[in-house]
RNA sequence: GGGGGAGUGUCCCGAGUGGCAAAGGGGGCGGACUGUAAAUCCGCUGGCUUACGCCUUCGUAGGUUCGAGUCCUACCUCCCCCA
């Protein structure tokens, strides 16, 4: 189906990333006959990234696996000014050590989908605070700021609809495409890069570093946006009700992450798969051929395959083992996540409605309340109707814990110590 | 610089005559049905409390009032029209 010449062009399109090309016959002959290096641009306002970055991180994943050079680049210096989009408040400055802070945990998930020079790859993680921090204003005027026609970034849709709509326009703002432009040219410069990705929300911003490039260097770059994915019911990827899905386990465990992916809808299975696993394209097909019931054996595999590639392997096998002793047979798994409880507390009696705080299943107490008057709260599998209802140590099992539910699917478990 | 309008439950949108914990959506969570899915139906969706009830919420700060999201004043932010 594919048109392309190049493994790596043919790889992105059929597993569904390609959204929009920028003279695509000219960059298929390219990654073709060499290796070329790309580049995608990340935000470090969080100590991790979550599964809404996970797609732009797949495509330098292929990239590389295809034979060519990926950069991810660590917005620090955008990140010192703030991304203005976010409509109503300005967002709060983050201090240059939080920022520090955020890059080594997004760093750290980066390794698991790349290989860097300390293993033996050839990827390179940059940050955009190296030559932005030090820009002289007049300068940067002088040198890059004339090569940007107003009339041309008026055009732009980003621009053209906030003034179409009459709606305030910050020069900061503004100039954020500059500064994305610029980075660009700038790692064309150091690191030989010719393509930038992104999202298709991206693609007025990349568009702005090839013309830039052009004009400074008489340099072909170019541009390729990803579509925007949402699940098939139209909710953004990656947020439940306990927060955003990080891909770091301290902040969310493997076993949450497995759930994640198990829960997805039908129809995004196939998608998903193509998108969001390295399982060869025929398998993904013979998976994608389940109906009904069987379909959860597609989910399942996605479910394993999605989180071994953040969390490993064994990671993975054994959250899908722990889900299935927990829901297939009904049974206790000692792998759930668990929460340590002092024994002495025990004794005395605790609560439920501080145990199921406690246990991070819900945020206050009335909140637990109201589940117990939803029928939603289980000890040990037994409904609770009370919420005066106290665990104490008669409700240790043979196993030394006592699980706590809510709902059929979020299970913890209390262990004393 | 002048005139007019707006900011509501810290997820979003959005009603709101001086008596409101504040209509209604969306989203989310839970229950039923299923396949840990979708669709559908039902319930919940500020905190503390066994409960009476108490506390905290409608841009910010004051004021009028027994009582203010609702009236007054100042300030902040945004939008529209005129200059």
């Amino acid at each position: 189906m594919s048109t392309y010449k190049s493994d790596f062009l043919n790889v992105l399109a059929s597993r569904g990333f390609i959204h929009q090309v920028s003279e695509p016959e000219a960059l298929d002959a390219l990654a073709r006959s060499s290796s070329i290096t790309a580049y995608i641009g990340f935000d470090c306002t969080a100590p991790s990234l979550h599964v809404g970055s996970l797609l732009p991180i797949m495509m330098l994943h292929w990239l590389q696996q295809t034979g060519h050079r990926p950069i991810a680049l660590m917005g620090g210096g955008t990140t010192r000014v703030g991304d203005p989009s976010g409509k109503d408040e300005s967002r709060k400055l983050l201090t240059d050590a939080a920022i520090g802070e955020n890059l080594k945990g997004i760093r750290s998930v980066f390794t698991k989908f790349l290989k860097f020079a300390e293993s033996g790859g050839n990827a390179v993680m940059a940050n955009n605070a190296d030559w932005l921090n030090t820009l002289n204003y007049i300068d940067f005027l002088r040198d890059i700021g004339r090569y940007f026609s107003i009339n041309r970034m008026l055009a732009f849709d980003s621009v053209k609809l906030r003034l179409d709509r009459q709606q305030e326009l910050s020069f900061l703002e503004f100039n954020y495409m500059i500064l994305q432009a610029y980075d660009f040219v700038e790692l064309f410069r150091r690191q030989g890069c010719v393509l930038q990705m992104g999202g298709s929300d991206q693609w007025g911003n990349i568009v702005n570093g090839i013309d830039l490039g052009r004009r400074l260097h008489n340099a072909q770059l170019f541009a390729l946006t990803s579509p925007l994915i949402t699940t098939s019911s139209g909710a953004k990827m990656g947020k439940t009700a306990a927060g955003a899905v990080w891909l770091n386990a301290e902040l969310v465990s493997p076993y949450d992450y497995w759930q994640y992916w198990r829960n997805a809808e039908d129809a995004d299975v196939v998608r998903f798969l193509k998108l969001f696993t390295v399982l060869p394209l025929d398998e993904i097909e013979r998976l994608g051929a389940l109906k009904g019931e069987e379909i959860n054996e597609a989910k399942k595999v996605l479910a394993t395959e999605a989180t071994a590639l953040v969390h490993g392997r064994a990671a993975a096998e054994q959250a899908a083992d722990t889900a299935r002793t927990t829901f297939e047979e009904g049974g206790l798994s000692a792998n759930l996540p668990t929460i340590e409880i002092g024994k002495a507390d025990l004794k005395a009696g605790l609560g439920v409605l501080t145990a199921f705080v406690k246990a991070g299943l819900a945020a206050s107490n009335g909140e637990v309340r109201r589940a117990i008057a939803n029928n939603a709260i289980m000890i040990n599998d037994a409904r609770v109707s009370s919420d005066k209802a106290v665990i104490g140590e008669a409700d240790v099992t043979a196993d030394g814990v006592i699980k706590l539910s809510l709902g059929r699917k979020r299970h913890v478990l209390l262990k004393p110590v």
